[in-house]
DNA sequence: AGTAAACTCCGGAAGC
DNA sequence: TGCTTCCGGAGTTTAC
């Protein structure tokens, strides 16, 4: 399930693939993978040159020449891959855009729909959220602003869930990292005192750059975009490991459900302070 | 008003 | 073999 360190290895590989060159022709074969009028795609797209593939939050953006962006959501099953045209596709592929001058075009495909696409441009009309309706880079997040962040009285894995709040955390680097910090994730975020709140910014950093390091985790779904996995998850130490002894103190994990979401902690290392 | 929980989308996997 | 159930990112709706 794409979350941050995903996307981040996903538009690294994009940029390296596709940085320089021009757009062609946009085939849709889903049109409500496309969020506000589909229409624009074949219409601004095509012969625009892909100055820069970026990630922003959970998203993979194309920033083009002239100046549009091409903003893509994975949800939890997206993949988008670049590939020769003949090959064969696979059966979910809902968008295709060629790549001039050679035989190859960019796929995404997405069995459970829960990705999306955004064609954001002068003249091409888009509703919904932008880019900038999610909050900060967790990456670019001083301890001030971290500490402001969480002056709330909800519950700490819920607003770190929260991509208004926190851009990019899901729900793996949010049980990894509060179990680094040694932070329970039902605990009140505004309760978590200075040293805590420091702990769990520093742990919500240490992780994501290792993770962006080892290409993510691969849980199910996820590849990166030349189809290999990600090396990640062989080193979660509480994500979907219920019952198996905690690494630091050999407690069994638990697992829980917290913003609606299975969670997994240890009930030793991770108390409600 | 701020928070939480329930519901929605969907297909694959697991269980019976 | 064929049902039913579960799961989840994120938006929306509902309830406290």
């Amino acid at each position: 399930m794409p979350e941050l360190p995903e996307a981040e290895t996903i538009a690294r590989q994009l940029h390296d693939a596709m940085a320089g060159c021009t757009l062609g022709d946009v085939i849709v074969t889903r049109r409500d993978i496309v969020h506000g009028d589909p229409r624009p795609l074949g219409r601004v797209l095509p012969d625009r040159r892909v100055r820069q593939v970026r990630r922003r939050a959970k998203r993979v953006v194309l920033e083009l020449d002239p100046e549009a962006q091409l903003v893509f959501a994975l949800g939890m099953t997206g993949r988008l891959t670049v590939n020769q045209s003949r090959t064969n596709r696979d059966k979910h592929t809902h968008l295709r855009i060629s790549i001039r001058g050679t035989d190859r075009e960019l796929r995404f495909c997405d069995p459970r729909r829960f990705g999306g696409v955004w064609c954001l441009a002068e003249g091409a009309k888009h509703k919904g959220r932008r880019l900038s309706d999610v909050g900060p880079e967790p990456l670019e997040l001083t301890p001030a602003h971290f500490r402001r962040l969480i002056s709330r009285s909800r519950q700490i894995k819920t607003l770190l869930m929260d991509q208004h709040m926190i851009a990019g955390l899901g729900n793996i680097y949010c049980d990894e990292s509060l179990h680094a910090a040694g932070v329970h994730p039902l605990t009140k975020a505004d309760t978590l005192d200075r040293d805590a709140a420091e702990r769990l910014l520093r742990a919500i950093k240490r992780i994501l750059k290792r993770a962006i390091r080892e290409q993510g985790s691969t849980v199910s779904d996820y590849q990166t975009t030349s189809g290999t996995s990600g090396s990640f998850q062989n080193h979660h130490r509480v994500y979907q490991k219920e019952g198996r002894p905690c690494r630091t103190c050999s407690t069994p994990i638990e697992r829980i459900t917290a913003a609606g979401r299975s969670t997994f902690f240890c009930p030793s290392c991770q108390q409600i302070s």
